[in-house]
RNA sequence: UGGGGCGUCGCCAAGCGGUAAGGCACGGGACUUUGGAUCCCGUAUUCGAAGGUUCGAAUCCUUCCGCCCCAG
């Protein structure tokens, strides 16, 4: 009898190479994929050039190698380079332009790894497609329904970054570390003795160099006009250099001496103006979202649902209204900050995901 | 030169006799697989200079220095 065979996307750091030992010990015929998905050295200037603490870099890829070659397991690297550029990338830049902010890792996952890189596992007879997310998939052979579950660790809990897999593809997926604390995965990573295991965090978008998204738009995509920052009334309060450098809520970089804190509560692209106000000016109940995906079929609208405006979001609860086949509205019973457009806006009942969608 | 105004942190700026707000910028921290997101903490023993009045002055007086505006 045979194993069921899983491929782990590893990407190099502790938790992906904490999931592969994991399905390895749990009798898995396991193999460790790993996408390469932006080239620094054909990167212009702004991107990154620092591999050192990069999640898709060069040395990432050999960190999971290493892995592999300490776990016995196969390691594979598929090239989505074009592909990423194509599909993440561009339209990543194309949406600051319009002066909205999107989530790249978003569309990474959607696109590309619960995309491209699943399709080509089970093309390549792989049963499933195994991630270090740290969310759980329940599955009831029962009802023969797959649900997509919260990290039992809900301070630590990506079940958000999953919202975009499409609903069919949720049973070929595994998370192996939705039952485990960050302290018990570095734990494990010591246990197997694995090199990754002290490797800090992966933050910052892993194209861009420094943190700084600006730079990168500036060399990758093409010039924009500066414009005016305004208040409420339309009074002009100074000039900035470009509506692709602000996103809502943002205080910083604004350079305004208001006498008190300001930040920015709308970008009006077509005008190239930039509308600041006060604190609860950003705060707002109501929103729309469109490309919703749906993990759990929604029963009738109006739907009840904690609603996650972003990564780092609490969540509120709401209540959704279907508009159209994709668009919905959504009413929060707390004002958030910055229902910013670009970002996805993720529904849950309880622990359960359900689904979510692109903030307009 | 005559008349008026002004000089407070790198910048903007409140204070108008009671013991230096706030914002921008900067530095540090928290948070974070998105965001120059947010949040927190820090930053002038000193108010252009020197005297004086007062228990006490950035605030009142005197002189000086430097800017700006109006006037011939």
């Amino acid at each position: 009898m045979k194993n069921p065979k899983v491929a782990v996307a590893m990407s190099g750091g502790v938790d992906s190479s904490v999931a592969a030992a994991l399905l390895k010990a749990q009798g898995y015929d396991t193999a460790g994929i790993t996408m390469r998905l932006w080239s620094c050295e054909e990167a212009p200037a702004g991107a990154a050039k620092n591999p050192g603490k990069l999640c898709c870099s060069y040395n990432d890829a050999l960190d999971a190698r290493k892995v592999a070659g300490k776990l016995g397991i196969p390691h594979y690297i598929v090239d989505y380079r074009q592909e990423f550029s194509v599909q993440v990338v561009k339209p990543f830049c194309e949406n600051y332009r319009k002066g909205r902010t999107p989530n790249p890792c978003v569309l990474c996952n959607e696109k590309i790894k619960f995309g491209l890189l699943l399709k080509k596992i089970k093309a390549l007879g792989f049963d499933y497609l195994a991630t270090g997310h740290y969310a759980s998939i329940i599955r009831d052979p029962k009802t023969d329904s797959v649900l997509l579950k919260k990290g039992k660790d809900d301070r630590n809990d990506q079940s958000y970054w999953l919202y975009s897999v499409k609903p069919g593809n949720l049973k070929h997926i595994l998370l192996p570390l939705g039952g485990l604390t960050k302290e018990e995965v570095r734990g494990l990573a010591k246990k197997y003795r694995l090199h990754t295991a002290e490797k800090p965090k992966s933050q910052e978008i892993c194209f861009i160099q420094d943190n700084n998204y600006r730079a990168f738009l500036r060399q990758y995509s093409k010039h924009e006009r500066p414009g005016r920052i305004i208040d409420k009334n339309g009074k002009i309060l100074g000039r900035h250099a470009g509506v692709s450098n602000f996103t809502l809520g943002q205080r910083s970089g604004l350079g305004i001496s208001a006498g008190r804190r300001i930040y920015v509560i709308k970008r009006i692209p077509e005008k190239k103006l930039v509308v600041v106000g006060d604190e609860k000016d950003v705060y707002s109940s109501e929103f729309t979202a469109k490309n919703v995906n749906w993990l759990v079929k929604p029963g009738r609208f109006p739907l009840k649902a904690q609603v996650k405006i972003r990564y780092t979001n609490k969540g509120s609860a709401g209540t959704i209204y279907k508009l159209g086949k994709i668009l919905y509205k959504i009413v929060l019973e707390q004002p958030q900050w910055a229902l910013t457009p670009g970002q996805s806006a993720v529904f849950y009942n309880g622990s359960t995901l359900l689904g979510g969608g692109i903030i307009q």
